[in-house]
DNA sequence: ATTCGCAAAGTTTTT
DNA sequence: CTTTGCGAAT
């Protein structure tokens, strides 16, 4: 490599960055503050290191999701064209090292990777062998007790209950036949995924050593995020050789309940006295005065090193505080408020995000940018999967894969119903836990089970011989092996049969997972197949599936927004009980995780940011008056925009006595009782101007406290709102519910097509238009410009 | 064997 | 409000 490419390669750099990258031999860590260029210096390490002379395929590169693992990738093909590094997510690499050597953990290379629900099915089944009483404890926190145990690195073996623990005497039974269970069904959980590596390293020290050798330069990201079995890991394969490079922020930790833990990223040090430590301090990304709000928050942490954020950026707009009187006002609010910025303001909607902390507060977002014609998307990717008609048909695909799969054979041997019932589906399980055989084994001996009478013993024949010819093409594109379950179990006509809208939705979602299989089958030329389609189908995060290129508004948890980065960034529901969670305001360990949480959030923001919450939440059932979050409290109020409710929104003079927030801020309360009556959330206006007072009154609060920079907040009234309406309408776009299979619909870019299939519904709903020479394409019909062409 | 209906319970974050 | 689970009826 030429001195020239070298210094390509260091020159946009700054000093710190320089020295990160130039770093070849030895263990470092990188302490990277938010913006500070984490990802360019781990890329650029890279490409320096193969201009160094390292043969590519002897770097590791592990990420926390796969999202970022495909963006370094993206980033090196273009700093070292035809490298071979390794880079992808911990549990893919696990996945992968344990096909190869399965054996030596019990297992066989075909093993089903259980999700969440699958695990759950299992852990039934062992509360139901151990004939425990679970009267005062529910499966679920079964599950999570397990979850927990095994990211401790405790395995069913090591677990010890404390004497007088009623649950963890019952766990102590629970647990190992749970593990009994899995292993049986030659399956694993996401957890597992992890601990048998660790096991196999640990039980084949020339494999560890081989592994330990191959890949001498070993990258971790999100350092801050591993837990105890990955951090065992780590060390397994930096035994002999380390070259080992960690970035992290102990102050992005968010990971806590799922077993990540500080310690590896604080006891670094420790672990290799030898490290070197570089910190990126500088921040690219974010205005000076976002990052004085989340630089103040997060001094709130006790537990914390010390870091200052700094930056060379502008100042920048006044981060913006406000209380909307009720979460729809919130959602209309902002949801208008990006109509305009990208009618007037030059923004596109890809340089929007929202988050907020839990899943169920994105349905009235999404209701109000329907409305105002903005295109977003939702991230969250297991939905598809989740569903029943998928998990149904990928349990079919699992069971093919690996026959010993017990959770997929109960799913669907009597999916579609073929009168074999919860009576022989039992008399089929314990023969097979008898005879130790996998219960679609113990189907196909059916004729050894003397309870087994002639009527239900010919439907398991059938059975048994219908997955006989599936599995003879089993190594066929996936589409193809899909269609042809299809066809063989008329799961399609099961579903449309009753004639419902539902029945023909998820006969929708039927095509279209077809769909996806044969873009994943065109995609996967050489490494396709059964195995792989599960196993990306089976460790696809929520990340995975956000499109950034594409052009819409993000809607997002803040786990989800780790990583990334946006111009404009609204996060919504800060109110007590919502951020922190209720379920989180346990111990100050919590607190101080759900406040990194708030901290990520705000510094994904480049550019304008909005932090806000409602005077009242929509919770079991109906609206209930909300207390604001403990961390508005904490944010330079002074240096921010700050729009406090106007007095006729207080909910009441008790709330406005334990509210911080209010206290002091409102001189006269009037109690307002049909704040809390409840908005019905389908409400089918668009939005009553009423709703809103004058924007003076919006902004007394304000003026009373201090002189602000100028920043009026943008609220349609009377005339502007009907001018807004016009605008959005403008763009005439055909109602989702308008098209039909078999229309002839015109796209601007693709001409006449044919719609052959829809999916999905409402915001969701996807037609997949065919137009004979370029194939198929699938849109959202809410937001693609598909017109309808008159016969 | 399947379906329907009612009651109760539970509501975070995710590989 | 939702989802889930259980029990009774068909």
């Amino acid at each position: 490599m030429t001195p020239d490419s070298i210094s390509q390669l260091l020159d946009p750099l700054n000093e710190a960055q320089r020295e990160a990258v130039q770093h070849v031999d030895g263990p470092m860590l990188i302490l990277a503050g938010p913006g500070s260029g984490k990802t360019r210096v781990v890329t650029h390490r890279i490409a320096y290191l193969i201009a160094q002379g390292v043969p590519s395929h002897c770097i590791l590169a592990l990420t926390f999701t796969n999202k970022a693992a495909q963006e370094m990738r993206l980033r090196l093909d273009g700093l070292a064209p035809q490298h071979r590094v390794w880079t992808g997510t911990f549990h893919k690499f696990c996945a992968r090292t344990l096909r190869i050597h399965a054996p030596l953990v019990g297992l066989a290379e075909n093993f089903t990777i259980y999700d969440t629900g699958d695990s759950k099915k299992v852990v039934k089944q062992a509360i139901q062998n151990c004939e425990v009483d679970l009267r005062h404890h529910s499966p679920d926190s079964f599950v999570n007790h397990i979850s927990n145990l095994k990211n401790k690195g405790v395995t069913a073996e090591e677990f010890v209950p404390r004497p007088g623990h009623a649950l963890e005497a019952i766990i102590g039974k629970v647990f190992p036949e749970y593990q009994k269970l899995l292993r049986l069904a030659n399956g694993v959980d996401f957890d597992d995924l992890l601990l048998h590596c660790v096991e196999l390293f640990r039980n084949s020290p020339e494999l560890r050593q081989t592994f330990d050798e191959k890949y001498a330069y070993f990258m971790v990201d999100e350092y801050q995020d591993t837990n105890l079995a990955q951090y065992q890991l780590i060390r397994l394969l930096n035994h002999s050789i380390q070259n080992l490079a960690v970035t992290g922020d102990p102050d992005q930790s968010i990971y806590g309940w799922r077993g990540a833990t500080l310690k590896n990223i604080l006891g670094f040090e420790h672990d290799y006295p030898n490290v070197k430590i570089v910190r990126l301090e500088q921040n690219y990304r974010s205005t000076k005065s976002i990052l004085r709000v989340a630089d103040q928050l997060i001094e709130n942490n006790l537990k914390r090193k010390h870091k200052r954020l700094h930056s060379e950026n502008e100042e920048g707009k006044p981060v913006r505080l406000v209380a909307y009187p009720t979460p729809q006002d919130e959602a209309i609010d902002i949801a208008d408020s990006i109509a305009l910025a990208i009618q007037k303001g030059g923004r596109r909607p890809r340089d929007f995000a929202i988050f907020y902390r839990t899943n169920a507060l994105s349905r009235s977002l999404e209701h109000s940018l329907r409305l105002a014609g903005v295109p977003y998307q939702v991230v969250n990717g297991h939905e598809f999967y989740q569903r029943r008609e998928i998990k149904d048909l990928v349990a079919y695909l699992h069971l093919l894969n690996n026959p010993r799969d017990n959770v997929a054979f109960e799913r669907i041997v009597n999916v579609p119903p073929r009168k074999i019932g919860k009576v022989t589906l039992g008399r089929i399980r314990s023969f097979a836990e008898d005879n130790r055989l996998s219960m679609l084994e113990a189907a196909r001996s059916c004729d050894s089970i003397s309870a087994i009478s002639k009527v239900p013993n010919a439907k398991i024949k059938q059975f048994v011989l219908m997955m006989d010819r599936l599995s003879e093409i089993r190594s066929v594109e996936v589409e193809t092996i899909i269609k042809a379950i299809l066809d063989e179990t008329a799961y399609r006509d099961w579903l449309t049969d009753d004639g419902s809208e539902e029945g023909h939705e998820r006969a929708g979602n039927v095509d279209e997972l077809v769909v996806a299989a044969q873009e994943f089958d065109s995609e996967h030329p050489e490494d396709g197949g059964l195995e792989r389609y599960l196993e990306q189908a089976a460790l696809v995060s929520d990340t995975d599936v956000w499109e950034s290129t594409a052009d819409f508004v993000s809607l997002m948890t803040m786990h989800a927004a780790k990583g990334l980065e946006f111009p404009c960034v609204y996060i919504v529901g800060l109110e007590d009980g919502l951020l922190p969670h209720e379920r989180s305001s346990n111990d100050d360990e919590e607190i101080e995780e759900e406040r990194r949480l708030f901290f990520v959030a705000i510094t994904r923001t480049q550019e304008e940011l909005q932090i806000s919450r409602a005077m009242s939440r929509f919770r079991r059932g109906s609206y209930w008056p909300t207390i604001a979050s403990r961390f508005l409290m904490e944010l330079p109020r002074q240096s921010m925009a700050v729009f406090e409710p106007s007095s006729s929104e207080v909910n009441s003079d008790i709330l406005d006595e334990i509210d911080p927030w209010l206290h002091g801020g409102v001189d006269d309360k009037i109690v307002d009782d049909s704040l809390a009556a409840g908005i019905p959330e389908d409400l089918d206006i668009s939005f009553d101007p009423a709703m809103f007072e004058s924007p003076e009154s919006l902004t007394r609060g304000l003026k009373d406290r201090q002189k602000l920079p100028s920043f009026t907040p943008r609220i349609f009234t009377g005339a502007e709102f009907a001018d807004q309406q016009e605008k959005l309408r403008s763009t005439v776009r055909v109602h989702p519910n308008a098209f039909r299979i078999g229309m002839q619909v015109e796209h601007l870019d693709y001409g006449i097509g044919t719609i052959v299939m829809l999916s999905g519904k409402a915001a969701k709903k996807t037609a997949t238009v065919d137009f004979s020479d370029l194939g198929k394409k699938r849109f959202r019909l809410a937001f693609c410009n598909l017109q309808i062409v008159d016969e």
